[in-house]
RNA sequence: GGAGAUGUGGUGUAGCGGCCUAACAUGUCGCCCUGUCACGGCGAAGACCGCGGGUUCGAAUCCCGUCAUUUCCGCCA
């Protein structure tokens, strides 16, 4: 061993013992006669002292050439600090290490960014260039503490339940029905290819037929679609699945853990708990009242409808089946150039336009056709927003309903961004259930899965699902935080019958059905359990406990958008030894 | 596939038509300094402003293109 202690556990008890210490030179000060070093490591820094009067000449000369980040080994006694030199910023404040031994393991370049720094203010393409030595920094060991804690506490807790972690192939099957997927050629099967699983969905549903009853994976999934700010080509979910319960228990149990752990590590994230229980809304409620199927709702803000007061209005744009809104406290203020901006976000949004009010010490006023607003149409607008002097009323009039609940649901989210209405410590944990089980596409026309194709509709709509698909509802739900969605999963279908009967509505022929999914199908044969699942994605968990504005910054090494390691150089051109080993050619 | 933003010494920024022979902070290097902890003092080096083209008497600054990074839309069963 290099060290007897790490450089954040030494106390004033130490005071007296001989000690070693390995790490990196934060910083040094050289005062000329005496030169202080904080010696970081990952458990924190130590002010080491190399003074003559306790280090042998020859390793003071060479104490001289230290520069930052220089890997040393220390040997010295621990020392309370003089009186009143205490440094109460630092854990081990209290003490410092006078070096009798100064061994410099390794020399190191200077840095092309400050390690000592934590602001967010290195270009992001430079700390990914050099992620080993931004690994170093402060920000990054801390997040990537959290996100250690974070699976930890996932793996104990369900240990303690009654769960199987089991592993399941990387190597595996195409599954064109979701995401584009990674695709590996087969040198063994020419012309062949696995994928990359897009989540373990079809495998851990057969561990249910397979009787294992509580299963979960930490998953690393993969897809190959364009990147976001919470989405990157591999990323990390609790994958789970249960055997034998109904959708309350799945629930509970997942908040159970979320809420536990937040509660336990609350000194570790600073962050809490805005709603305890968790919201559950279903989906269309949610719809109508946030305009968006994942909701910030650390904030309210929330649309109303207006639509029963403007039946009637002379006010053209009013002269619709739907007229909602939102109310924008505060925002009274915006000049015209702003809410023209606001409309054009609107539109772009899919609404027709955008109807603002200004709502100031005189009543509500509207530039342009404001006239037409008859004064019991202005009051009730007002009634409906809650608004008071001071505030901006958005309205969107519509036909389409969705059409207006989504553009408000756009304008309020990217409102909330703005105006920071979200408070970051926060965290606001939503249940959205009782989602539709199909959706039209809107080129084809054909229905598609709201979720995917094993979801299990609700019992109430099996008798009418051919007739009326676009009415059923599912046993989906997702968890919702802070505007992201977390976590995913369905009660899942476990018949023969019924899986058929899905699969034939969304379009695909017995025949398709059985190449691409058959193994289901046996498997649905003998004695599959009723199951469902959940899978809360680890990444985007750990980046709203961190604080942290990306899910990069809770991944060691991420990729970029474009889905490329430029520390690594990946992806890079193949030899065409092994290209031609796996049977294939390039274009 | 589309839209926006950004690109200036090592790093982070300022400058946004002539005052730029490019400023500031920090880092780096040299000298001095035995109690600092974002140590301090003195001095020095370091960028032709992502790249290409254009407009102009004159471009870091305006325009076009391109590349890189990023955010969002599409996409993400």
């Amino acid at each position: 061993m290099f060290k007897t202690h790490t450089c954040g556990e030494l106390r004033h008890t130490h005071a007296g013992h001989t000690v070693q210490l390995a790490g990196w030179v934060h910083r040094r000060r050289d005062h000329g006669g005496v030169i202080f070093i904080d010696l970081r490591d990952r458990f924190g820094l130590t002010q080491v002292v190399i003074n003559p009067t306790h280090t042998s000449a020859s390793d003071f000369k060479r104490s001289e050439s230290i520069r930052n980040e220089f890997v040393l080994q220390i040997e010295g006694e621990v020392a309370l600090r003089p009186e009143g030199m205490s440094n109460t910023k630092v854990a081990t404040g209290a003490i410092e290490v006078m070096a009798s031994k100064v061994t410099i393991l390794n020399p190191a370049k200077t840095p092309p960014f400050m390690i000592d720094d934590d602001g967010d203010n290195v270009d992001e393409a430079m700390r990914l260039r050099y992620r080993y030595l931004d690994l170093r920094r402060e920000r990054m060991s801390r997040n990537l503490n959290i996100r250690h804690r974070l699976i930890k506490f996932m793996r104990d807790y369900l240990d303690q339940r009654g769960f199987l972690e089991v592993e399941t192939p990387i190597l595996f099957k195409s599954t064109p029905e979701g995401a584009r997927e990674y695709l590996v050629p087969s040198r063994v099967h020419p012309g062949e290819f696995y994928a990359l699983p897009q989540s373990p969905q079809q495998l851990k549903q057969l561990l249910m037929v397979g009787g294992i009853e509580r299963y979960f994976q930490i998953a690393r999934c993969f897809r190959d679609e364009d990147q976001r700010a919470d989405r990157q080509p591999e990323f990390t979910q609790l994958d789970m699945e249960m055997s034998f319960i109904d959708r309350d228990d799945i629930l509970a149990l997942v908040e159970g853990l979320l809420t536990q752990f937040c509660e336990d590590f609350a000194e570790l994230h600073g962050r809490s708990l805005m709603f305890k229980p968790f919201l559950r809304l279903p989906f269309h409620e949610v719809m109508e009242r946030y305009g968006r199927d994942k909701p910030d709702v650390r904030y309210g803000m929330e649309l109303f409808d207006v639509s029963a007061a403007t039946r009637g209005s002379e006010f053209l744009p009013f002269q619709v089946a739907n007229v909602k809104g939102i109310c924008v406290q505060g925002c009274a203020g915006y000049t015209r150039k702003q809410t023209d901006e606001l409309t054009e976000f609107a539109k772009k949004a899919g609404a027709k336009g955008l109807v603002v009010l200004w709502h100031d010490a005189d009543g509500v006023r509207k530039s342009g056709a404001g006239t037409k607003l008859s004064d019991a149409e202005k009051t009730a607008i007002t009634a409906a927003a809650g608004s008071k002097a001071g505030d901006l009323i958005l309205l969107v009039a519509d036909d389409d309903r969705e059409r207006a609940n989504n553009a408000l649901g756009e304008l309020r989210h990217e409102l909330g961004i703005r105006l920071k209405l979200g408070k970051p410590d926060q965290l606001a944990f939503l249940w959205v259930v009782d989602f539709p089980s199909f959706v039209r596409d809107s080129e084809t026309g054909h229905w598609a899965a709201n979720h995917h194709l094993f979801t299990a509709p609700k019992d109430e709509y099996l008798d009418n699902l051919e007739a009326d698909p676009g009415a059923a509802r599912s046993k989906q739900y997702d968890l919702v935080c802070n505007g992201y969605e977390v976590a995913g999963g369905s009660i899942r279908i476990h018949r023969r019958d019924v899986q058929e009967r899905v699969m034939k509505i969304l379009g695909l022929s017995m025949e398709e059905a059985y190449k691409k999914f058959g193994h289901m199908l046996d498997a649905f044969e003998y004695g599959a359990p009723p199951h469902g699942g959940i899978a809360p994605g680890v990444d985007r968990l750990a980046m709203l406990f961190a604080g942290a504005p990306n899910i990069r910054e809770v991944i060691a090494f991420p990729k970029n958008q474009q889905a490329a390691d430029v520390m690594l150089g990946v992806p890079s051109p193949a030899a065409e030894k092994q290209i031609k080993e796996l049977h294939i050619r390039l274009a």
